[in-house]
DNA sequence: CTGAAAGCGCTTACAG
DNA sequence: CTGAAAGCGCTTACAG
């Protein structure tokens, strides 16, 4: 042990102690071919006495690959990225891939700088949520032949990859669930229009209405801010107007939850169905009924799309929808109040 | 645009498109002085039209430090794990440091392969949620400089930094609080006993009781595996022997969570109060009295206390206990039966 | 079977 | 103000 703290023993000092030159340790560190048994001891003895380990962040920057990827999401902290984080993760791991990630916190400024780091750390690809919506900002990084995902929602100014759960069809399936159990005047509380998950879900709400030749107030639809105050003040709305809503779709797991706070001192409670599943939701009374996504699946496949594009995949950009799942537990069945 | 797809161009192609030395390009990319305007100026005019972007990776190699942290997990897929992570990022984040983040799934050997192959890139620093007993294994690494804090459970064979919620208090805390109310005769369901937090918490049952002079019958008393199976299966007999327990302790969020579907449809449920927060807690009926970890102070303490060491900090190993906090929402509170 | 030289893309240390 | 040389710790390509 002659390891000085904060030095470590490289190759070079290996090569000296075991009186070798230096390739020949890189030889026996890799397992290749072509040392004699007692050379390579001698070398073993040396690697074993300084403790040396090699320096793989050099390996990767004369091999050309960093055998890293980058996922970058909106927020590491919350369920459904690192439901999310934990697929990315396994199928990087199947290729011996280590993982970084990062969150933008929503915030297009911090996902720009977060992305180029970690592309000027040549990473070998990256799997974006986007949070903001121009992202040409990564043309020259495709360019090079850096690949890019995206994931959850669809890029901006640039021909890339992108995996997204059917938005669309998930929510019609919920309102048309709501249809079936006998409602007509159903309340739709969402996102701001803006944001593309929250425009593809109101148009699953529509395309169910029109499907079952339903008309829409526009009155019932309330889009904007998702925090507990503005989802409050527009359930209030929807529930307390002279003809109110006798159902409700929520259109994201923060809405949902707003709602359910808010119904929970509520008589006559509307029937509710959420999109995005929550942790406790069948041991509420009465069950909660979701549309739920498949963040397993969505994670996989956005990054076997990336690992198909590094193994030299140089066909047309993806698009996939990943299916959603109605899940029926309670409150999507209560029926509209007899008149 | 003259790069070619894979190849990128570097400050040598950028000193050569401004015929400059690749020094100039260098103090003009790091915006070191001594450079003229009108040299910066057609170094930056080449740097565009090439488009070339630092090689950090390279930089770092020569530098020294990789700039990143690297955070090794039980699961980054479950909310504990993603509250830990978001925490370390942000701390690490503030320090311009990328993070690593990978998953045990509580196996040592690949705990072990893990660590060691976060440490082989040279990461500044490791925190590590351990999954094994024996973290000998990283030895050479603090030796040589890698500091490395332990998160959530104490290291073994390892003198090192560790950050540890406190779980006897917290247990006790939760027991006293159903002393309280009036119960006498409350069980334990824990995990196995081999693990530490689950001792620990065990521990914190037995000092509440003591505390409050109460006999402990060792038949109110489960650990072991936490499926719902087992869980469903002690809770049954600690609830229909002769003298049945009137309020019970679960020791982690899974085990709660399977006490809470055993107990929906449970007549004359018993008190229950939970270790580890759930997201609905509120929602239920009763609400769910639990003993909440501070995810979001663990991670910061981890990640300061690893960037104490990397700012030369040299002090003996310290061992810090973050407190926990009794949240009283309707199931703990509820009373014995009257006799 | 073994090794000396060149190079991955940068920064450091020094000279003009 | 600018640059030529050496070096970070490895691998590649080639020679003996």
């Amino acid at each position: 042990m002659t390891s000085r703290y904060g030095t470590r023993p490289t190759m070079k000092d290996v090569a000296a102690a075991a009186g070798v030159a230096l390739k020949t340790v890189s030889r026996v560190v890799n397992d290749e071919p072509g040392v004699t048994a007692g050379t390579a001891e001698r070398v073993r003895a040396a690697i074993t006495e300084l403790g040396f380990r090699r320096n793989d962040s050099a390996r990767l920057l004369r091999t050309g690959s960093t055998s890293s990827i980058a996922l970058l999401l909106e927020d590491i902290g919350d369920p459904f990225s690192s439901a999310l984080s934990r697929a990315v993760e396994d199928i990087a791991a199947e290729r011996g891939c280590l993982l970084f990630t990062g969150s933008s916190g929503e915030d297009a400024r911090r996902e720009r700088d977060l992305a180029l780091a970690f592309c000027a750390r040549r990473v070998d690809g990256l799997v974006v949520v986007p949070a903001g919506d121009d992202h040409r900002y990564l043309l020259p990084e495709t360019e090079a032949g850096t690949p890019v995902v995206f994931l959850d929602r669809p890029a901006g100014g640039i021909d890339a990859d992108t995996i997204l759960s059917d938005n669309a069809g998930g929510a019609r399936d919920g309102v048309a669930h709501l249809i079936r159990h006998g409602h007509t005047r159903i309340g739709f509380i969402g996102d701001l229009p803006r944001i593309h998950t929250s425009a593809e879900r109101l148009r699953g709400y529509r395309r169910a209405m029109a499907d079952a030749g339903l008309p829409v107030d526009e009155r019932w639809i309330a889009t904007g801010p998702t925090d507990p105050a503005h989802v409050t003040a527009a359930l209030t709305r929807l529930t307390s107007a002279p003809q109110p809503v006798t159902a409700l779709f929520t259109a994201n797991n923060r809405i949902t939850l707003a709602a359910l706070h808010r119904l929970a001192h509520h008589r006559d409670r509307p029937a509710l169905v959420g999109f995005d599943d929550l942790e406790l939701a069948e041991l509420l009374r009465p069950g909660l009924t979701v549309v739920a996504q498949d963040p397993a699946a969505l994670g996989a496949t956005a990054a076997r799309t990336l690992f198909d594009r590094l193994g030299g995949d140089a066909s047309p950009a993806r698009r996939i929808e990943i299916p959603t799942r109605l899940i029926a537990r309670g409150s999507g069945e209560l029926p509209p109040p007899a008149r």
